[in-house]
RNA sequence: GGGGUAGUAGCUCAGUUGGUUAGAGCGCCGGCCUGUCACGCCGGAGGCCGCGGGUUCGAGUCCCGUCUAUCCCGCCA
């Protein structure tokens, strides 16, 4: 038996047609004689009717369990008077069953599947995977997913972009991610690397001339996993030659304009606002801030530059800051809302987290007998402090105070929501391009400079000459493209002259010649042989749908996730190789450390 | 590697200051029911209270350890 329509479609028009559907069995509804079932298909769903005078029909469908798979052909009749159900779209109608086909007999799902089952536990909705998505909610998803990488292959095309594969099969870089890698069995240990992302290749099709590259590509980091990382995800990964950052932020305002557009029907506005990232850390504290809401940071440098208290002094003295932000209507946060906040601060470094909060017109904290009054008066016009709010503070070196307060001014905003004083619309797109980040970072711990993207991204010209004198001076032409306190992607323009690309590999870098030569041996020799000048960006596409589905988690918008621990619960990957198969790769296991 | 939270029926959860035989809703099984649409009604089954120790006359409850999941820090050029 052939479906003639989905479960979607018919209606009064419908009547008196012999149709044939075919789906999973959604409820059955029993009354002894009549007897209905809603067959549930992907577009939706229809009451089929046994009615009592087909004996044969009932014995046939017996006690049939949700979820089993049938197709029934019978005639459409429409509903009359209070049959009709108004909250289905096909409730005008219903089919009068006059042949069945059972496909597939259902076992007793093991949790709900309706929404409820939204909240069982991750492991076994992962475990039985096939179920949690073919509830509509994630078919859904699945489906949202597939209209955003449409809505950006038919940008890309219409924008003149060629969508080349780059391999999967790549070797090893020195900087970045912990990669996974693959033994090679016909280049004894020798090793692949999966690629962290396409960077290097596509930086070569800029040199073969492509000039407009795109990929839908696979990229993988052996990192710990987080609600927003997974070990494989997928990068829309762009480069252009011939282009400088405003052709780029023009091209990606004109992306994200159609992809909003075509998935959720959203007019968003252009251009973006932008952002340094000084001004980013400065005012919220983290190079992705939420543009949603304000609480914006405060310098109290003036306000404490002569200071009787030691904690706030003491930072300005030696070169750091005292920074502050009120919490508007905070006041009445419990102990242990206070214990968070306080516990978040002292994970990014903070000693304590100082506070004043003031309510029925007194001001209260631990410190106020530190402050004097002009302190007061100024701490009070700064930041507006009235009844009911309350102001953090950290006093440190400027970045790491900034860090710690854009971490509590995140988790005070949640308090507030759930106060409701404060509304955070997920539907709300704030954009916002971070610009002008430092082009290196110092490493502590490896006593040098590291890129703070990655090695290719080209210096503000201006600022060439302080490569060799003061590199962390020295400011990128990179850019990030964050999304309500998601980093939704970034990029740059690239070096594309070989003289400049060894001096940041050799000189600022400190990789040894030889490692360069035999990593990147072939890139700087590519740049010899006219390499145009070049500039990318990369998406987390993932992340992109998270948000466009609103969801909490990068999980819920794969198919086939991994959890914390890296694994696949519905196929239980990984596996233990056998030894033969590590025989024919040249690996041998150390015994597992205890 | 570190910190937080959770783990009781197939699922989601409740379980009082430690005290009879550990409960509810949904699901499941059986019965009844010809207009329901989360159908209804009656009856029933189902528990190593994550696991291992300990304290106690007595532990789902207190203590220690451990495992699992999840969130966060580190890490993610």
């Amino acid at each position: 038996m052939k479906r003639s329509h989905h479960c979607s479609e018919l209606s009064k028009n419908d009547a008196g047609s012999t149709v044939q559907l075919c789906g999973w069995v959604d409820s059955v509804r029993d009354h002894g004689g009549i007897l209905f079932v809603d067959l549930r298909d992907r577009e939706g769903l229809t009451q089929i009717v046994l009615d009592p005078a087909n004996q044969e029909l009932e014995a046939q469908f017996g006690s049939i369990k949700p979820e089993s798979v049938i197709a029934v052909s019978g005639e459409v009749r429409e509903r009359i008077g209070d049959t009709v159900n108004a909250s289905l779209a096909t409730g005008a109608i219903e089919v009068h069953a006059q042949r069945l086909e059972i496909l597939n007999v259902s076992k007793t799902p093991p949790f709900p599947m309706d929404d409820s089952a939204d909240k069982v536990g991750e492991d076994l909705r992962m475990t039985y995977r096939y179920l949690d998505l073919r509830r509509t909610r994630n078919l859904d998803i699945l489906r949202l997913r597939h209209r955003t990488s449409q809505a950006i292959r038919n940008f890309m095309d219409e924008e003149a972009f060629i969508e080349v594969e780059t391999p999967m099969l790549f070797k090893s870089t020195p900087e970045g991610a912990r990669e996974f890698l693959v033994p090679s069995r016909m280049n004894p240990g020798a090793f692949y690397a999966l690629p962290q992302s396409p960077q290097q290749y596509k930086q070569m099709l800029m040199v073969a001339g492509v000039e407009r590259y795109y990929q839908l590509a696979r990229c993988f980091r052996d990192e710990d996993l987080r609600s927003d990382r997974q070990p494989e995800f997928t990068q829309l990964d762009i480069e252009l030659s011939f282009i400088d950052r405003e052709d780029m932020y023009a091209l990606i305002e004109g992306l994200m304009k159609r992809v909003w557009n075509d998935v959720l029907g959203v007019d968003l506005e252009t251009p973006f606002l932008r952002m340094s990232y000084f001004d980013a850390m400065n005012r919220f504290g983290v190079d992705k801030p939420d543009m949603r809401f304000g609480m914006e940071l405060q310098d109290c440098g003036e306000v404490f530059a002569n200071s009787g208290f030691k904690v706030f002094s003491g930072a300005l003295q030696s070169g750091g800051a005292v920074k502050a932000f009120n919490a508007k209507g905070l006041a009445d946060l419990t102990q242990g809302e206070l214990r968070n906040l306080e516990d978040a601060a002292k994970s990014l470094g903070a000693k304590g987290l100082a506070f004043i909060k003031c309510e029925g017109g007194e001001w209260k904290s631990p410190i106020l007998k530190f402050l004097s009054e002009e302190e007061k008066a100024g701490l009070g016009k700064l930041l507006d402090v009235e009844d009911g709010d309350i102001v953090f503070f950290a006093a440190t070196e400027w970045e790491q105070a900034c860090s710690i307060l854009g971490r509590v001014r995140l988790d005070a905003a949640q308090l507030l929501v759930k106060r409701e004083l404060l509304t955070i619309d997920p539907s709300d797109y704030k954009f916002l391009w971070v610009i002008e980040f430092p082009l290196m970072l110092f490493d502590e711990e490896a006593v040098r400079f590291v890129a703070s993207h990655h090695p290719f991204t080209a210096p503000v010209a201006e600022d060439l000459s302080l490569l060799d004198s003061d590199p962390k001076k020295v400011r990128g032409q990179h850019y990030d493209l964050v999304l309500n306190g998601v980093e939704l992607g970034g990029g740059s323009i690239r070096i594309h002259q070989p003289q400049i690309q060894k001096k940041v590999f050799e000189d600022v870098l400190k990789i040894d010649p030889e490692v360069v030569e035999s990593r990147f041996g072939y890139m700087l020799k590519a740049f010899e042989y006219g390499a145009p000048p070049h500039g990318g960006i990369a998406f987390g596409l993932d992340r992109m749908v998270t948000i466009l589905a609103q969801r909490q988690s990068i999980r819920d918008v794969i198919a086939f996730p991994k959890n914390q621990k890296g694994q696949e619960m519905m196929t239980s990957s990984p596996g233990i190789a056998t030894d033969k198969q590590l025989r024919d790769l040249h690996i041998r296991c150390a015994p597992p450390k205890s």
